[in-house]
DNA sequence: TTATAAAATTGACCGGCATCAGTTTTTATT
DNA sequence: AATAAAAACTGATGCCGGTCAATTTTATAA
């Protein structure tokens, strides 16, 4: 049995982080300790490229966008949505500033962790560091799906994986009100806002969703995995 | 003082990795009876997609590509060169499949380690752990420059960028024998083969660098950076 | 409510690069 | 050395999707 790959543009997580359940009482306590929850409203900036790593970021509630830029432009990595780390890559000491941005697309509980507390757990806890290897693989590996589908497919299943990832992953429904701008959505599927206008416009003529408003419903779900999938 | 980040679209490691100095004695009479020395000829496929998790692969000496497909498609994910790992990702129980290929661009020499007795070093050795967690990182760092360019440099950026990083990062020289085909470069920017000789002969024809057969100078290394830099 | 800014939409234009098709050169094989 | 096969090169063509410019709609503030 031949088996190829179906890669998609979006890197949401599909389940939540497991390694704090590897710690021992008394290292949740320190965790606890060591640890505050901030609230972010919408738009307001995370942690920031450039800047010194203090803390590890996993979002308890709310939703986020990961991305880098040089000046000019701007490539959102990963939406990161509830129970996921935010900024897990600056665990490594190789790295004393942030790699990357990080934004709150809603208002976003943000658990900060006190990175040297959260490094000196790994060396402690083998266990634990084994989870933080594996949220970074599947991370990764994320990251080389969403790659793969920006250099080889085109703006119409691009945009079909965000929209199906979105109603999978984050709603839990077909029908959602995206909190994301036309903008917002341009760039995470790497494009410009006029071309995500079209494509979420012939969309809705071909009656494979339904725009109303801030609303879009997904009707077609075949057609646009079909679309997703053959780029 | 304002500081821009300038990613480029190539993904050589600029150093060997150190991991291996954290094990005890016992560790590295471990892994030395629990992996082999194998030459894999020009061509040959290191590790294939899909394929089970038997090993993690390190690279004593040669050069080679890491990529991913869905059967019609191919990226190029990363160039792995002396020093370095190819599949260090696997080492996560996440994964009992490779997700991506690698194959040898050069006869190349690869250390094949049992995968389990890597992931219980990683388990039973915390500061080995966190070396493979800065591995990762980093080499995280490196695909996301690489996508970051792949999405926002166009053509000449991202061929000044290859050259660069070859001249720089694998032969130590600027002139040097590319062992590298067309088509092999054109995948690796990201590009059709044909638009990489207009390319090169282009950069030929301005003096950039010189073609000789096989053979690359690179003579205005000035440019090149300020090609690779505005895209 | 009105004024102002931001976001969304639409149309026109065009450029970068892929694709195709054909030729030449290099490499491999017998 | 002769032949076949692969790689490299060249030119013509076309289209996806970015950019620009202008209008309409929605959101925000006074």
């Amino acid at each position: 049995m031949k088996q190829t790959t179906h890669y998609t543009a979006c890197t949401i997580s599909r389940e939540k982080c497991r390694c704090f359940e590897m710690l021992s009482k008394e290292e949740v306590e320190l965790l606890k300790e060591n640890s505050v929850n901030i609230e972010f409203k919408k738009k307001e900036m995370i942690c920031k490229q450039g800047g010194l790593v203090s803390h590890i970021m996993y979002v308890e509630k709310g939703l986020a966008k990961v991305f880098i830029e040089d000046g000019n432009n701007t490539l959102v990595l990963k939406v990161v949505s509830t129970g996921n780390f935010v900024a897990l890559t600056s665990v490594s000491e190789e790295f004393n500033t942030y790699k990357y941005s990080a934004m709150a697309y809603v208002d976003t509980l943000i658990k900060q962790i006190d990175v040297n507390i959260f490094r000196n757990l790994i060396k402690q806890n083998a266990h634990f560091a084994k989870e933080v290897i594996d949220i970074l693989s599947v991370n990764n590996s994320q990251i080389y799906g969403r790659f793969f589908c920006f250099t080889h497919k085109q703006s119409y299943g691009r945009v079909a994986d965000i929209l199906l990832c979105m109603a999978e992953r984050v709603f839990n429904s077909n029908e959602f009100e995206l909190p994301l701008s036309r903008k917002d959505l341009a760039e995470l599927t790497g494009m410009s806002s006029e071309t995500i206008v079209r494509i979420l416009k012939k969309f809705d003529e071909d009656k494979l969703i339904k725009l109303t408003g801030k609303t879009i419903k997904l009707i077609n779900i075949e057609q646009l995995l079909h679309i997703s999938d053959k780029g």
